[in-house]
DNA sequence: TTTATTATATAATGGTGATTATAAAAAATC
DNA sequence: GATTTTTTATAATCACCATTATATAATAAA
């Protein structure tokens, strides 16, 4: 991942993966099958951080809907990189149906966190579910998507406290205060 | 652009253009320096091909604030070839500073004229213009870039009209509604 | 028409880096 | 302690492809 991150995916040869582990190239190709095995495992990687933060999240007593989305902002030096790996893998994707597959399965079971941290959000507050449920989660997710791109490409006019803003201020609009 | 949105950007080769146009590596080298400036000509393409639709639009004389932001999303083959190869620089960002800073300037010239649009909608229909402007164009541009990628990626969950939708219903969440 | 210039094709070169093979070292099993 | 298995390193191979060089064809200029 931090090869990845640092290099670029094209840019990404198994020597400097080694170097970087302290090791050579004959370490790492004893546990990969081969070189696409290895970016797979990465991508695989940076989405398990994710979910994983997320899940950090959840287990604290009182957090908003707001805390368990920004976890996706590259705001720290490791989710940047994490998302670094997401946004180098999508241009691949194009062509990879596998990469593409992997992408898609992750994207849904976000989707699926997403629309389900939403509803305990408006059961928590006596809000009626909206009929769109699924439109709002949606779109919660392309502004997320969005934000994660100005972060990564134009960090020094994107620092955590903007995207944390810009995303505050997008839930409000679509009626979803910042309380836990 | 069509080997890029075809095969991905790492697995163009400069045979596969030139097949593609009917000529041989030869033809191809001869009018570029190297590879690179083929690629960054691509994505240069690319974005032309997009303001040039805006541009087009806005030769109407009665064009929504939402008829010239969707000209970005991938509704027509030609817009969905130019935003596959959008998609696909941005993995190349993170590395290659050229890259990056081609984006970032062509990013901040949509900006302008997403801004620009924004403030004559406002005026055309009366509307005082809000104070975080700046901000609504910004968040305007995330969602879209979420959309696009959503579009490009989830291609047949996400059709043209799905794609429109959703960005009327955001449009409207942050009070801009769609006639002209 | 002749000559110069430009365009295209074909072929040769060379670097890069993944993969594979072999060997040595370390760890585990007996 | 001996031997098998696993781990790691080093070296060799091999394919791929951009680049360069050379040759031919087409067009323009004289």
């Amino acid at each position: 991942m931090k090869v990845i991150a640092e290099r670029g995916l094209e840019a990404t040869k198994l020597v400097d993966i080694a170097r970087l582990a302290g090791v050579t190239t004959g370490a790492v190709t004893h546990y990969f099958s081969d070189k696409d095995a290895i970016l797979m495992a990465a991508l695989e990687m940076a989405y398990d951080i994710m979910f994983a933060n997320m899940e950090h999240v959840k287990e604290q007593e009182n957090y908003s809907f707001f805390d368990i989305i920004s976890t996706a902002l590259p705001t720290t030096a490791e989710s940047r990189i994490a998302m670094t790996v997401w946004l180098a893998f999508w241009g691949r994707s194009i062509a990879e149906p596998r990469v593409a597959t992997m992408q898609l399965e992750f994207h849904h079971r976000w989707q699926n966190i997403v629309t389900q941290e939403l509803m305990r959000h408006y059961q928590r507050h006596r809000i009626p579910l909206p009929e769109d449920l699924e439109d709002v989660s949606q779109g919660i997710t392309a502004q997320v998507n969005g934000l994660i791109i100005r972060g990564l490409v134009d960090g020094p006019d994107w620092p955590t406290a903007r995207l944390h803003k810009s995303l505050r201020v997008y839930l409000e609009q679509v009626g979803i205060h910042a309380l836990p």
